[in-house]
DNA sequence: TTAGAAGTATTATTATTCAATACAACGTAT
DNA sequence: ATACGTTGTATTGAATAATAATACTTCTAA
């Protein structure tokens, strides 16, 4: 029974080796992601997360009681409401925790970030997203833009450029297709050919610099990060912000700093 | 039928709204944490998560295969080994996002870290544990000790005791007496007199400072947030390092910026 | 005060998880 | 080289645990 014909080849989900009750709790959790960046919201209702996560009231119900169980979501007992808790701050641990790149960057990023007072990142890619893995502020900057596990679109931001710059061919195309064109403001680099050319440009150069692609003045310089067999697996983001820096002092100061650290970090992978 | 007679009141994780699936799949996460701790693993195998998580081989290979499809934990295919991956970055994004406290203090954290060029961090309490929510790290230490997301007893860490301090009393008790009294140093206090010594100190100076408690040669200084109810919701805690800081020049300008910084974070709330 | 919506509790039903087991791949010792 | 033990993968019938319907309660706003 429950034999599905439609399963043609390849791992599918309806597998007996995928638990989809798993899923829906992720989803439950997901959802807060979504939530916060198109809606603004704080905290959810069950309604809303039923809504959100597409599954009904029931299903609903057992996956936040079980969540707020475990102490990964926390309930207003007054608004009756839920948010993300603190045990959620338990996986990025271990995720750096058992991360080599992000161990060897952390002394050479804080190094970094005292030469010229200015925030470091450290960048991964994640399908067609940049995921920021490790961050040392130095800047005011909007909230969002200054928390560890932010996730923006791969190709307009410096430290996707550089990573989708020096993988090969097939590999950048297939996430290039994938990923979803959207601007940031009136500067963000959409066209294809413009991005193709980007991208070119950083491969000969080793190098990028984006301006306001996606925050206004600032301007974003990246350099990869390259493994032992030569693969690109991270980047290193330096972001300065105008008028204080401009695009010249930029590429006298910050591009020198940013390529160095990459190499040095390399250099020990 | 299964219904559980020695279910007698409150609610229990064997009722219909507890999904246990879910409680399963995040133990197979939650393993990687203590294979980092006690066996300093980056990576495991099928039957160690078996081992670690209590679960037989086939619910190993269920959850594992589960959590490889939904991006949140990455098997090597040469080693077939798991670690962490780059999805569980999302959850502690989330958490931050949604965490008012975390958005009014990152600010006042980063002009706080410049003034004397240290690691300013902030502290939340989870059960026993005392776990650092945001980091801005500028000085180069063990690397775990430079991850938000770690956790330590709450007991015997400069913030742990700050916050305890100005909780109310039951609440206070409720935890020390569940806290596992173990020491990481020579100098960790794990005695509960001198702990209940340390702890009036704290509330009546309104700070608090230990000195290789965690880490040797490590002094930490602390000092609590209040929201707006006058609940001591978050701590301000700033590690310096000896020789180039002693206790002395720590009261003088350590002190007084961690103090500060906490009240305006406090006021803001 | 009342209506309607949102949240909570309780079921029978069955789909989905489960654990046993067979099979395959690895690697290590002989 | 070969064989054996160990570890990982695939398959399946059985039954448990997740499900979704619904009744009940609490809240909110007209």
């Amino acid at each position: 029974m429950t034999k599905d014909p439609s399963a043609k080849n390849g791992p599918t989900r309806s597998d007996t080796l995928f638990v989809s009750s798993l899923e829906k709790g992720f989803r439950v959790l997901g959802v807060f992601r979504t939530a916060q960046r198109d809606l603004g919201l704080r905290d959810l209702s069950l309604t809303e997360i039923a809504k959100l996560a597409e599954l009904d009231k029931s299903a609903a119900q057992r996956f936040t009681n079980t969540l707020v169980e475990l102490g990964y979501l926390a309930k207003n007992p007054r608004t009756r409401r839920y948010s993300p808790a603190i045990g959620l701050a338990d996986f990025y641990y271990s995720y750096v925790l058992s991360n080599r790149i992000a161990e060897i960057a952390m002394p050479r990023m804080i190094e970094a970030s005292k030469k010229f007072g200015t925030t470091v990142n450290l960048c991964e890619l994640s399908g067609s997203d940049l995921v920021y893995t490790i961050r040392i502020p130095h800047e005011r900057a909007r909230f969002e833009a200054t928390i560890p596990g932010r996730r923006v679109p791969a190709f307009c931001a410096a430290g996707g450029i550089v990573i989708l710059a020096n993988r090969p061919t097939e590999e950048r195309e297939l996430i290039l297709q994938t990923s979803n064109y959207r601007s940031f403001t009136d500067h963000t680099v959409t066209d294809s050919k413009a991005v193709q050319k980007r991208l070119e440009t950083a491969r000969s150069n080793g190098y990028d610099i984006g301006v306001s692609q996606i925050i206004l003045h600032e301007v974003s310089t990246a350099a990869p990060v390259f493994n032992s067999e030569g693969r690109a697996v991270a980047a290193l983001q330096i972001p300065v912000y105008m008028p204080l820096w401009d695009l010249e002092s930029t590429r006298e100061k910050i591009v020198p700093l940013a390529i160095e650290t990459a190499r040095a970090i390399s250099y020990s992978l």
